[in-house]
DNA sequence: CGGGAAATAGAATGTCAAGTCTAAAAACTC
DNA sequence: GAGTTTTTAGACTTGACATTCTATTTCCCG
């Protein structure tokens, strides 16, 4: 699903990947379509805040905060620049037509928000940012970003937009930086 | 196709937003449903360039990019949140599995960073910028910042997302204001 | 080992969507 | 206004897909 969009996948798609032979144990395990999305955003979330929260849980310097950049690039060249991002791609697909997915994956965002915001704040008590730094509002606007960086990247199979915004961000939380206001 | 994606738009809503009584037609103008979505895609970049130059064409100084904010900003609460980015949207489902489609996506992605790159390049041959302000650059991570701010905003209901994004990066052009660096 | 419950197989059903085909209507040309 | 081309209707074909059903197998527990 993450490759080729929900629609774009089929039970028989699924049965193959799982390597199972039938139908019934699909229908087993979950009602029905919808209920596999609802399972796989799941999934999506917490593989993403998987690989997102050792970089972000130990944030206390624009050192930290750059090599989440880089992992974060990394991951996709790594990939192909396919794919984009695990949320943003069901939420573009999702959002409008299936309300209980959209809601989970506003839940799975809100976690990445609070993992992002959580290492800010762990910056700012270390002494690397200023006290009038907000970092809900930095989480926010870095975690937007990243997912508008994620999709272009996707779209030009190319990364230079990625590492652009990201930097872009970077340099707007630097600004926040000690002893620079 | 906007509001319920390309999988989820048949051959007969089409014919039915149409007005038109007989797939004939379409396939009369249209070789297939994939030379559809290909004219779907210029359209919806003119569409989106059409709202967009009038306001970037005439950038002089940061009190016309925050009228751009507020008119994209705008623009999704008039629409309820809802539908994205029209070229977003399409990106996010098709880059993977339609190389055509991709194609014209990032055409149209170009075009629209050229008009928000000399708009830039005008605020700064009227002095708003300073000379090493990188128009190309801040282009690119604004653009790129609004896609993901307009993902956000189409996945919460809500625009908070897009103005925090917009906002940090407008704060972050700043940085390269006249007197400021 | 034996009997009940859970899990699996695989065929089958119904729906829907993309695309085709034949023929009728309109438009254009001379 | 006859003949030709373009456009439109609408039925039809084909295939795919989500879901269901019946039957069989495997597992668990005493």
């Amino acid at each position: 699903m993450y490759e080729n969009g929900v629609a774009g996948t089929s039970t028989e798609d699924i049965l193959k990947a799982a390597r199972v032979s039938s139908p019934s144990q699909l229908y087993h395990y979950f009602g029905d379509k919808k209920a596999l999305v609802q399972a796989v955003i799941e999934y999506q979330t917490e593989h993403v805040l998987g690989f997102q929260r050792p970089l972000l849980g130990r944030l206390d310097s624009f050192e930290g905060l750059q090599a989440w950049r880089d992992a974060v690039v990394r991951a996709q060249h790594a990939r192909d620049c396919r794919g984009g991002c695990p949320l943003g791609s069901l939420a573009a697909e999702l959002s409008d037509t299936d309300p209980q997915a959209r809601a989970r994956l506003v839940a799975g965002y809100a976690q990445w928000q609070d993992a992002i915001r959580e290492g800010l704040r762990a910056m700012r008590e270390r002494g690397a940012l200023d006290a009038d730094a907000d970092p809900d509002r930095l989480a926010l606007a870095l975690l937007t970003a990243l997912q508008g960086g994620l999709l272009m990247t996707q779209a030009h199979r190319d990364t230079t937009a990625l590492e652009t915004v990201l930097d872009a961000m970077i340099e707007r939380i630097r600004c926040h930086a000690t002893g620079r206001a």
